[in-house]
DNA sequence: CTCCTTAATCAAATTATTTTGATTTATTAA
DNA sequence: TTAATAAATCAAAATAATTTGATTAAGGAG
């Protein structure tokens, strides 16, 4: 009787989904913001506005959009909030050799 | 006395270069082009405006942008100019697990 | 409480991407 | 040659993403 998938996803809600996770990596600003939070294995938004010499408002605006993509964990501690890659995300999108290169040793 | 890396690429073009190729991948529409074609195994403009309902130019736009990135590969026969997926390049940026959804069987 | 630090959010301006419809180019057939 | 088909390109309009600088919110320290 049920016509429609088993699966929770149809493939229109899939590529739809695979599209914003590929728009957050389609940025060569954001590929060095999670390359340099993998350096450093977890950064707050002040580390990361030294290192790429980036304001504070945009560092916030981008890694909002990486959030989002569930390519970034975020864990708050008093008023900093310090963010660390979720390899297990970036396993799943993208493959090992390209992993190696925006997220070495991660 | 060459202080720059052998390689031909700098990881800023690297990061570049991939989020060409990422932005690319970006878009709903033009993932369910990768994957008609692939389902296809090869395809004209014209047998793709049919099957997804999309006016000529704004096919050829998304095909353009693809190609760009080395997502597919385009062969001219006379007027037609028929596309196919580059598989290995897929490959190279896109875990298994999602080629699987994108180009299955490809 | 007041001051200071961290970071999120906001609105406006800028820049980039996409859509649209028309035109152009190239090839084939009559 | 002329007409027809396929697809690329173009310019303008419409949308979307990004940048900027300022404001806001939430903690901690004195």
């Amino acid at each position: 009787m049920n016509v429609r998938p088993l699966s929770a996803e149809t493939e229109k809600d899939a590529f739809e989904n695979l599209a914003l996770q590929y728009k957050a990596l389609a940025d060569p600003k954001r590929l060095e913001i999670l390359n340099t939070i993998c350096r450093k294995n977890s950064a707050c938004v002040c580390d990361l506005t030294e290192v790429l010499d980036l304001p504070q408002s945009k560092l916030s605006y981008h890694l909002k959009i990486l959030l989002n993509a569930r390519l970034l964990n975020k864990e708050t501690k008093g008023t900093w909030s310090f963010y660390s890659i979720n390899q297990k995300e970036m396993n799943r999108l993208i493959s090992n050799q390209i992993c190696n290169v925006i997220t070495p040793s991660c």
